[in-house]
DNA sequence: CATCCGTGGGC
DNA sequence: TGCCCAAGGAT
């Protein structure tokens, strides 16, 4: 290479153009000597694993409004926690954020480990945020190896072996890149740098402060970096779900098996999407299939769910789920295929009146 | 090591 | 519209 990518020419830039995440100590700040809130810096790690700075501001809000320490986020129902996350995607992530928090507050005395190794040996933390958290958080010199990073290290050397087998040789680039002063100002200033400038497509090459030493950049491979290994086609699956409103309003809900795709969260009763015809439904009542489905795309499936809705009396008693009171129904607090369902079912039910 | 696990925005 | 993508972790 014709330059070494120095961390203090981004540092620099860093100083000059972090963005302000409510979440973030700024470069000033954290010169003048203040300290992130470990607490602060662990809940937004979690919400960001493969998850939008713009999604995850509304929920940073709110969680830290309900919950400002770690002691308080463990006092809270699971019930609660699962409904506030709803929305945010890969709900194996609230289980464990809520595991994490209960054994920080009963284990730990509500204060976070402050190595790798000790976040590590917590629920839902792995080996990017367990780097994250002690670099951030604690200032340690840890190699913080994200997305981001793996895409301004294939650029930077010109990789063009595809992801994940290049994932050993880019982390070796990282870590030797990875400075031994502000080493969580240069974390986050990585992420920044691959947010705003170094981006998967169309990256902002002219105004990027490792410009000089980026070999994509004068080989025109930039943009095309880093390579992946395809990914399969997505099949489309097929299932039912039943929506029955009571004659006082309430929904018939049913919370989801704890592990699997939406565990923990509520939904309506239904199939098990596996393309099986009509499943039994949830109680005796005069279904109505209605002219609408359901479509959603899942990490690794189309799916199309056909509704039936139902009126029912007062003293319905349920077969599978339970009702949930008018007053307290939140359909926000439903994954959005739940919500999609719910949409269409509220519309159909309107029009029946 | 491959698979499973959500969602909304951009193009 | 369909595909790609985003501060990964658990199994």
């Amino acid at each position: 290479m014709r330059y070494a990518a120095d961390p203090h020419d981004l540092l620099r830039w860093y100083d000059a153009h972090a963005r302000a995440l409510p979440w973030r100590v700024s470069p000033a700040d954290r010169a003048a000597g203040v300290h992130p809130d470990p607490y602060r810096v662990w809940l937004s790690e979690v919400m960001l694993q493969q998850t939008t700075v713009a999604a995850v501001k509304a929920y940073f809000e709110r969680f830290t409004t309900l919950w400002p320490t770690v002691g308080d986020l463990a006092a809270a129902p699971d019930a609660q926690v699962m409904g506030e996350w709803a929305g945010l995607g890969y709900y194996a992530r609230a289980r464990n954020l809520l595991k994490c928090a209960r054994v920080v507050a009963e284990d730990h005395g509500g204060t976070f480990p402050d190595t790798h190794a000790g976040l590590m040996a917590l629920p839902g933390i792995g080996p990017y945020t367990a780097a994250a958290i002690a670099a951030i958080a604690f200032d340690r010199p840890e190699v913080v190896v994200d997305g981001n990073v793996e895409r301004v290290m294939a650029r930077l050397h010109d990789i063009h072996t595809p992801l994940p087998k290049a994932k050993p040789e880019l982390t070796e680039a990282a870590a030797h890149l990875t400075p031994e002063t502000r080493p969580g100002d240069y974390a986050q200033a990585v992420m920044d740098l691959g947010a705003t400038i170094c981006t998967p497509k169309s990256p902002a090459c002219g105004i990027c402060p490792w410009m000089a030493p980026c070999a994509a950049r004068r080989a025109g491979t930039a943009a095309d970096l880093p390579r992946k290994t395809p990914k399969k086609p997505k099949p489309t699956r097929l299932g039912y779900a039943y929506v029955a409103r009571r004659s006082d309003g309430a929904w018939l809900l049913e919370e989801r098996p704890d592990s699997g795709l939406l565990g923990g969260m509520l939904g309506w009763p239904g199939s098990d999407w596996n393309n099986a015809p009509d499943p039994a439904p949830p109680l005796s009542a005069d279904w109505h299939m209605i002219d609408a489905e359901a479509r959603h795309t899942f990490t690794h499936f189309h799916l199309r769910l056909r509704i039936l809705v139902a009126e029912v009396p007062n003293d319905t008693p349920p077969e599978r789920g339970a009702f949930h009171p008018h007053h307290s129904f939140r359909p926000a607090h439903l994954p959005t295929v739940m919500r999609k369902v719910f949409d269409l079912a509220q519309g159909a039910l309107a029009d029946t009146i």
